[in-house]
Parts: C-alpha cells; structure tokens; sequence
DNA sequence: GTCTATACGAGGATAGAC
DNA sequence: GTCTATCCTCGTATAGAC
C-alpha cells in the first residue's frame, strides 16, 4: 500500500489532463500511462472513463458552495462592508491556488448541456451564491448596516461578478480582481440604512 | 444551383450539431446525414472537421463586438443613463433569440485552453468590450453626464455582467436580465459630475 | 459535386493469467 | 491489483467512379 493511493493518484492525475487536454480528448489510455498503470489496471479502480468525471465532479461541488466563504453569522452592523469583501477574496484566493479549476468547471457546464445531472448541480450551486447573496444583504437591511433596495437584483448580480471573475481569471486576463470585488460591493451595498 | 447553398447549408447544420452535441461527440458522419450528404461530398466542402468549427467561429467573431451594440456618437448628456441601459439590452435579446449561441461560445473557450488562435480572439473581445465601456464612461464623464470615478473598474465589472449573463442564460435560468442590467447601469455610472 | 467502398488509427472496454 | 493481448466500434479521411 502506497502512502498516497493508487485511487487517489488517478483521480489527482485526471483532473490535471483533464484540464490540460479536455474530457474527450484524454483518453483512458493517456490516464494509465501517465499514472503508471496498465489499462486494465486503470478499469480495476474504475469502470469507465465517466466513472472518474463524475467522481471528480461530486469532489469538486463540495468545496465550492456560498456556504464555504461567507458566514453570514460573523456579519454586524460595524463590519459589514469589509467582511463582505473579505470573504469574496477568499474565492478568489482560492481559484489563484488551482489553475485548473476553471477550466474543468468549464467543461461539466458543457457536459451540462447534455446531461441534465450535471447541469442542475451546477444551477444549484449559482442558486445557492444568489441565494446567500440575498439573505446576506437582508441580514444586513435588518441591523441597520445597509439599504433595503433591490436586494435580489443586486444577489444576483454579486453572483455574477464572482462567476465571471472565475471565467476572466481561466483565460489568463490579469485585470485586478480583488478591487473589482471590492468595487462591486461598494457599488451595490452602499446607501444609508432605511 | 440551391437557393441555399450546400456550404451554407453544412455550416447552419453543423453550428446546431455542435450546439446540442459538442464538437466531439459531433462526427463528421452526422453532419453528412443530416445535411443529407455522403461523407466525401462532406468533405468536399471542408477539408477536414476542424475547418468547418474555424469557419464557424470567424462567423460568430463578425457579429459579437463591442462595437456591434454600443454607439458611442449617440450619447448626450440628456440621454446617457437611458441609452446606455438600450444599448446593453440588445445583446440580452440577441442571445434570447439563438438558444445555441452561449453553448457554442463555450465550446471555442473550451478550444481556447489548447488553441491560443481561439483564446486571443475572444479574450480581444471581451478587452473589447471593456476598452468599449471605458471610453463610453469617460466620454459620459467628459459630457458631465457622470462622475469620474474608477472608470476602468467599473467598465470591467460590465463587461463581467454582460459575459455572465450569458453565461446564465446558457443554463436557462430565467432571470430578469433586463432588470439586471438596468440595476447594474444605475448602481455604477450614478452620482453626480464632478 | 456527389457517390460507393475502404483504409487506417484510436478509443473504450474485456478475457484470462499471475 | 496488476499485467499482456485482444476485441469491437467508430472516427477521420481518401481512392476512384459517375
């Protein structure tokens, strides 16, 4: 038994080719050599290539939710603003420490487009960021930190520059993330309270 | 000689095929049964399958620029808030009206990731856009139709909505973008001139 | 311009031994 | 758990006739 497993290895040397060459054109037998194994090795751990993308799919989905960054529970009335900037940076902290991450997530929305699986988690997760989004915002209209003004539109749009950021960040675009967040939020929660 | 043209014809085709399909699991083969074609005659047209997704794309970089929806001689100092919101709105009902559009734009960024030709086009289009919106704000700056006010940031964070929205309407979240939008213009180009 | 027939390679997956 | 050898399918692309 190797400290790292052999499972763990394929799943860790997939999402790299993955990433690198896309989902169709990696092939099983890539994977093996590159891991080390033969192919039948390779179907002893997994019995088909969408065994290892869907796998790799549920590990990504539960590292990726609203929930993970902002903890609406730390929010008050004095700290408002600058929490909220703070937890969205920690997204993009995050998507800086794993290059690939964008571009696999670029490609189960493709895999979304046929397969609905994949494509309702996906709707899920942007609905959850839209979601917090909103309860955050309420939560802030109701101690008094900001304005009660078009709360959902403004979720919606928060969820938009953090999806988009992902997007600019996988094409290489070296814009200034941490003061477009810190500008967005500005923007949309500024105002006196009601 | 059809009134429509067999080329046309296989790219109108293989631009749906794509679309539902993704490239990959688009075979030559479909494209020639559905077009209603023998594969050689195919290939005719189109020396290989790649051609036919470069012709493709040159189509759809034609008609996508900043420049196609925002024009920037049109903007007074009475009218900016209400022609910049027209303008925008424009592209949300161009996508409404091609389904495939955003699936097929995903795919080349997809492409992008291996294929630098298809990476730099699209992301001059997307710094397109963001130089577009740049200069659209310092010409409302300049008019004293708003405030200078991190105009850069700003013009990116709409070029970021305008990329997601997309984005969202690819996975057929019924959103109130037009509402989104108009949100958005509001929150970033208000405040007085300087 | 379009066809029938076919070459050729690569990919997913399995049989059966060790 | 891992191997060698192999199967089958399907993809791109071409040869050569009409």
């Amino acid at each position: 038994m190797n400290a790292i497993s052999t499972y763990t290895t394929i799943l860790e040397t997939s999402y790299r080719l993955f990433a690198e060459h896309g989902f169709d054109k990696t092939s099983m037998t890539m994977i093996a050599k590159e891991v080390g194994l033969s192919k039948p090795a390779l179907y002893y751990h997994f019995s088909s290539k969408e065994a290892i993308i869907q796998t790799l799919f549920e590990e990504l989905c539960k590292s990726i939710g609203f929930s993970s960054f902002f903890r609406i529970e730390a929010y008050t009335k004095d700290n408002f603003e600058e929490t909220f900037i703070a937890d969205g940076l920690q997204i993009i902290h995050k998507q800086q420490t794993d290059m690939y991450y964008s571009r696999i997530l670029n490609q189960y929305q493709a895999l979304g487009y046929r397969d609905p699986a994949y494509s309702l988690k996906l709707v899920q997760i942007l609905e959850g960021f839209t979601a917090g989004f909103a309860e955050l915002l309420a939560h802030g209209v109701s101690i008094g930190a900001i304005a009660a003004l078009d709360v959902l539109t403004k979720a919606q749009m928060l969820t938009m520059i953090i999806d988009s950021m992902d997007n600019f960040m996988s094409y290489g675009l070296t814009y200034s993330y941490e003061n477009i967040w810190t500008t967005a939020v500005k923007s949309l929660i500024k105002g006196d309270p009601a």
